[in-house]
DNA sequence: GATTTTTTGATTTACGTACATCAGAATTGG
DNA sequence: CCAATTCTGATGTACGTAAATCAAAAAATC
């Protein structure tokens, strides 16, 4: 049997009042008692019980989800999983909120959080903003006591709990040597179509793809980027374009959104010569494409675990409890058509 | 606020011990009654807080994971995940225990379950020994109510609750195709090393496998299947003895464990000819010999999501919840040296 | 209609923790 | 040494559910 706090107190010779304001860290207990406490929980091994605990105080986590007011499917993908989580929200003690705010907005971002800071939710989620404003702010919050994850798009260099993301660089260089490896000796150009070199898992996806591509396969050119700013029509344009223009491009990397149309792009202009095609994000459309063989592979990040990690990364920072690290950590998918979900 | 047993009672005009008996189904309440509790819980939406529940039982999951005694390097992953869930036990409530069984023993793993039955665990995981006895007790046991979660090794036709591990045929195919896109146009030979083909998943790997290596690349020859037993020692021999006595080898498809034996084979006959390696199962030797670039992709299940995933199954069935399905899919990992964790 | 059986109500205790109150003890300051 | 202050103990209630007991009511049986 666990040890209770019965069991500390007998054991720490004090009453049950004494532990339980040590347990709450309540003032009232000379340092010596409390000490005596301490060493009776670590000699023990006490857990607090947090099912109880949350019974007797009838405790509900609030949590904010803070998310760019962008419409592309991934951002709507990621609004559907924490209406799940919403759904699930009775059964696991939380009450989850959204906040949308302009997208690429620092200052927009900052306001929202000094909000936040007066209106005390037990939890933060954000889909960061890469700026010094921001980063002092969530500083400032952290230090508040407030935990804090950031949610697809992480804030480097601050004190955030927890990044419930991919790491963008590997997927670039992941992009990059799948794509050299299923063009194996050819030469040729390589197309990028990104959404826009402002965000950071963009440039930072790039990054990767460039550094890998100039390490390891220097037969492929890389192309100026195109800025498709994850817009479906612009990325058509702009692919179409390159596609007509150019006819020594032999792959393409997209690694924002918008894929709907390249899609499109690569199925009028690109039918008669073999094109490798990575893209990011598996949708409805970069799904068909992958298995009508327009995408050669998808690389994705799994929302639903994403924001289910952030809730219990937010919970379990909101006891002070430790999360299993290996559970939290977000994988780069790769899907080809034969290990679609 | 969600409504408690107060509610309901008060709401269907019952006694709250009616509720309970009722919601524990209890005897000792007229079908009228029942009817009009079950209406209220049904229209107030009544959902039973099982932290609540768990505390005045003072309940534990006591949860039994069977495994093969086989010592291969993937089974005592396996066994090192288990034994972090038992350290988590206590927060968990659970009470988690394993039992060896010899491998590939139909009737002794048989005999286990037989013995469960009268045991009457809260649930149980196992790696299923494909036969038809195994088959006859698990869904025996299954009707007589104890949830059962097979875990890496599946037990199709069966009527166990769910399955914590990946679709292996889908992981042949997978690797098939990368390893015919990795070969692009080049013609020749593919050696295939497994554990033994009395074992399913490794049976479905090679399906998978060759399924698609004969639908997409006809370039491509796969050679008698090599069966090293899952042990460095034999897998060495066979490979170093394949690469030697076959030139035309230009890719290796390692589906089973042993891989320790198979990379000393690739560093002593394959430095000189390029060779692509497929391998699955992620080991301090495979990642060693991904980042020396002696194997190209490995193929991997993180054994920690199949044995977190069991648990929470197991909990969940045994009181009657729902699972989260998107979060109890096990995915096929795919690593190159970009997106190693 | 009396008797037995079944169904229901009322009440209590318990689970492990949180939190509040009040009295009493120990410590400190003057 | 007394008063003021700081600590500590004892006790009770609460959270939402489980489970047990016993009495009372209702229904079924004869």
């Amino acid at each position: 049997m666990r040890p209770t706090v019965h069991d500390i107190a007998a054991a720490a010779g004090v009453s049950l009042a004494t532990v339980d304001r040590v347990l709450n860290q309540r003032p009232g207990v000379r340092h010596v008692t409390r000490e005596k406490v301490e060493a009776a929980i670590r000699e023990l091994g006490y857990i607090r019980d947090v099912a109880a605990a949350n019974l007797a105080k009838g405790r509900t986590y609030s949590l904010v989800f803070i998310l760019p007011a962008s419409d592309n499917s991934f951002m709507y993908g990621l609004n559907a999983e924490i209406r799940q989580a919403i759904l699930r929200s009775p059964a696991e003690r939380t009450d989850i909120r959204t906040i949308e705010v302009p997208a690429f907005d620092p200052a927009a971002l900052v306001s929202v959080l000094e909000e936040l800071s007066r209106e005390k939710p037990c939890g933060i989620a954000m889909v960061a903003t890469d700026a010094p404003e921001v980063r002092a702010i969530v500083d400032r919050l952290v230090r508040a006591g407030f935990p804090i994850v950031t949610l697809v798009s992480d804030l480097t260099g601050s004190l955030r709990h927890h990044y419930a993301g991919v790491d963008n660089i590997a997927a670039g260089r992941t992009a990059a040597r799948l794509l050299g490896r299923f063009l194996g000796p050819r030469k040729g150009e390589i197309a990028v179509l990104a959404g826009s070199m402002l965000v950071r898992d963009h440039r930072e996806r790039l990054e990767g793809f460039t550094s890998v591509m100039a390490e390891e396969f220097p037969d492929l050119t890389i192309l100026p980027v195109l800025e498709g700013r994850d817009d479906p029509e612009i990325a058509h344009m702009l692919v179409a374009d390159a596609l007509s223009r150019n006819a020594g491009i032999i792959g393409v990397y997209s690694l924002g959104a918008g894929n709907r149309g390249l899609i499109r792009a690569l199925k009028e202009k690109a039918v008669d010569r073999t094109l490798t095609v990575i893209a990011h994000e598996l949708t409805a459309h970069t799904r068909a494409a992958l298995l009508d063989h327009t995408i050669d592979a998808i690389l994705n990040q799994d929302a639903g675990h994403e924001v289910r990690s952030a809730v219990r990364v937010l919970k379990a920072k909101a006891d002070g409890l430790a999360v299993i690290e290996a559970q939290e950590r977000i994988r780069l998918d790769i899907f080809l058509k034969d290990n679609l979900p």
